[in-house]
RNA sequence: GGCCCCGUCGUCUAGCCAGGUUAGGACACAGGCCUUUCAAGCCUGCAGCACGGGUUCAAAUCCCGUCGGGGUCACCA
């Protein structure tokens, strides 16, 4: 039974580079028919695990990465919180001592600082001397009456070689030597990341440890921690970084203002801050920031078009399959197809696969999409009457892929304001309306067609708008562009005619009649 | 700096293990077509094997070296 495992720590916002990680750890699982853990790596964390934890489960359900033991479902290895697992940790450590794989020390820090130092002017590799190391009761005892307090030293070995057989990088070799006596206890009693996670992988039974490659260099003293202990070792997988845009130094939140110097990282940026601005909400950079998967949540992209670019940054199943739905990547995903080489963030193919994945949603979903957008701008009732909705519809119909995130929605203002309470674009209504000498009467005329039109529908308008051409012997964009600023304020939108039956006839004739009236 | 990892168009990548391809696809970019605006769509174009040696009839692919980039070196996770 396959088993993988996903460990955050509490820290309040789920990273794309983590969500990616997580994505593979549970695609791998899937797969082979195994089991998915979420386990919470809050060692030495005494903020408020709960509060900073929402955000990272709310995001992967979001994403349907869904956990088959872990928080708020539990499982047969609970608690899966490293704080409350303490009393294991503790007594693997006790027994790494005993088996001689870790020691006390009561050097302070200062002491193993000098040393460091000592190493780094001889331009010597640091080794610690082991000079505070307690190998008998008796001499514990001698320190501790100094008023030493000890800490937990792994005792790596000095010499050899570690082989590990990484399922993405292959053949992997570390020099012990190279390896320091990491703490792994602190000196009141806690006990540090490695250590839990070598336990807790056990306890969890977790086969296969997938994470990112920052974590390479950390597996011999996690090997040396699991083999001390008699545990069978997990197989490892190290992924692919993912990279700022354009570069292969990995992406971090705290580096945004770095990135919005990128152009499409700024554009990204921008369409999201001008939705929010359309929604009357503040932009919190703390949470607003396109490295963090709640950020598109925000704005209204596709779980499933994150879920798929995500999925393409550093595994790929062919050289031409790139559209794949949740399920397709279950059935083809191998950590054989995995890359070595960071991947860096491409806001513009997120947003190709964003397009594709929304051009593919049916208008009655689109229409569910867009709902919650309208309704915090105010711009519908909730819940909406069956005009409002029925409007809606025709809106969404009508708008086809302009509206690439749901909360583009906000960009057609114009079908869910009254005549008089549409804003009219200056610049627009001077170019179209004022400065043509003959736009007003053409408008003016039009407006008398409309009045008059059998049925007020697409079709019937643009026979209507072309027998009024003919026989004014203009050509079509004479009239259109006039007419597309007075009944709608702006000089982009949807298609005109369709515009003109979503709105309805009345609707049309009282903002012509507003604009002619500005001008 | 030590150790480890990585290096195919600007970006994501196929090809590498089992040498022979006009080095393929996608996004982006440029131009064109279509057109009532904006999108979309269609067509065309631009652009890459980091470098140097070897092995071989033949190297992106195998070997060695160089250079470049990244990760990591806490009583953080």
């Amino acid at each position: 039974m396959v088993r993988t495992r996903f460990a955050p720590s509490p820290t309040g916002y789920l990273h794309i580079g983590g969500v990616r990680t997580a994505l593979f750890c549970w695609l791998f699982a899937r797969r082979h028919g195994g089991q998915f853990i979420l386990r919470i790596d809050d060692t030495d964390r005494d903020r408020n695990v709960e509060e900073a934890l929402r955000p990272i489960l709310e995001g992967l359900r979001w994403l349907g990465i869904d956990w088959d033991e872990g928080p708020e479902v539990g499982g047969p290895h609970a608690p899966y919180y490293q704080s409350r697992r303490v009393d294991r940790h503790r007594t693997a450590v006790e027994r790494l001592i005993e088996v001689d794989a870790a020691y006390r020390d009561y050097a302070t820090p200062e002491e193993i600082q000098a040393e460091r130092e000592a190493a780094r002017r001889e331009g010597r590799p640091f080794v610690y001397s082991r000079r505070w190391m307690a190998t008998t009761p008796a001499e514990a005892a001698r320190f501790e009456a100094q008023g030493r307090r000890p800490v937990v030293r792994l005792k790596m070995p000095r010499e050899g070689t570690l082989v590990v057989e990484d399922l993405v990088r292959g053949t992997v070799e570390f020099q012990w030597a190279q390896e320091q006596d990491h703490v792994i206890q602190r000196s009141d009693g806690s006990c540090l990341y490695h250590l839990a996670s070598a336990v807790d992988d056990h306890d969890f039974q977790i086969t296969h440890v997938i994470r990112a490659e920052e974590h390479l260099s950390n597996t011999p003293r996690q090997v040396f921690i699991a083999r001390a202990l008699g545990y069978p070792l997990p197989r490892y997988a190290h992924l692919p970084l993912v990279a700022e845009p354009g570069s292969r130094t990995k992406l971090s939140k705290r580096k945004l203002a770095k990135y919005l110097r990128n152009r499409d990282f700024a554009q990204l940026m921008e369409h999201g801050r001008r939705i929010l601005e359309r929604l009357g909400r503040e932009v919190d950079l703390e949470t607003f920031n396109p490295v963090i998967v709640d950020f598109y949540r925000q704005v209204g992209y596709l779980p499933e078009a994150l879920l798929n670019y995500l999925a393409l940054l550093g595994w790929s199943l062919d050289d031409r399959t790139e559209h794949f739905t949740r399920e397709e990547l279950v059935q083809r995903f191998s950590l054989e197809k995995v890359n070595r080489a960071p991947a860096s963030f491409d806001p513009q193919k997120l947003r190709a696969f964003q397009v594709r994945h929304m051009l593919a949603v049916p208008v009655q979903r689109r229409v569910e999409l867009v709902l919650p957008f309208l309704q915090q701008a105010g711009l519908v009732g909730s819940p909406p009457s069956a005009e409002e909705r029925l409007r809606l519809t025709g809106v969404v119909e009508a708008a086809g892929d302009r509206i690439k995130v749901a909360g583009d929605i906000l960009e057609f203002v114009e079908f869910f304001v009254p005549a008089d309470r549409l804003p009219y674009d200056e610049k627009a209504v001077t170019k179209r309306l004022r400065q043509p000498p003959e736009a007003k009467g053409l408008v003016s005329r039009f407006r008398e067609e409309l009045a008059t039109a059998e049925r007020f529908e697409a079709e019937e308008l643009e026979r209507c708008l072309h027998g009024f051409v003919e026989r004014e012997g203009i050509k079509v964009g004479q009239i259109i562009h006039a007419l597309r600023v007075a009944i709608t304020g702006k000089t982009v939108g949807l298609g005109m005619f369709e515009t003109m039956a979503i709105l309805g006839r009345q609707q049309c004739l009282d903002r012509i009649d507003r604009a002619l009236g500005l001008v």
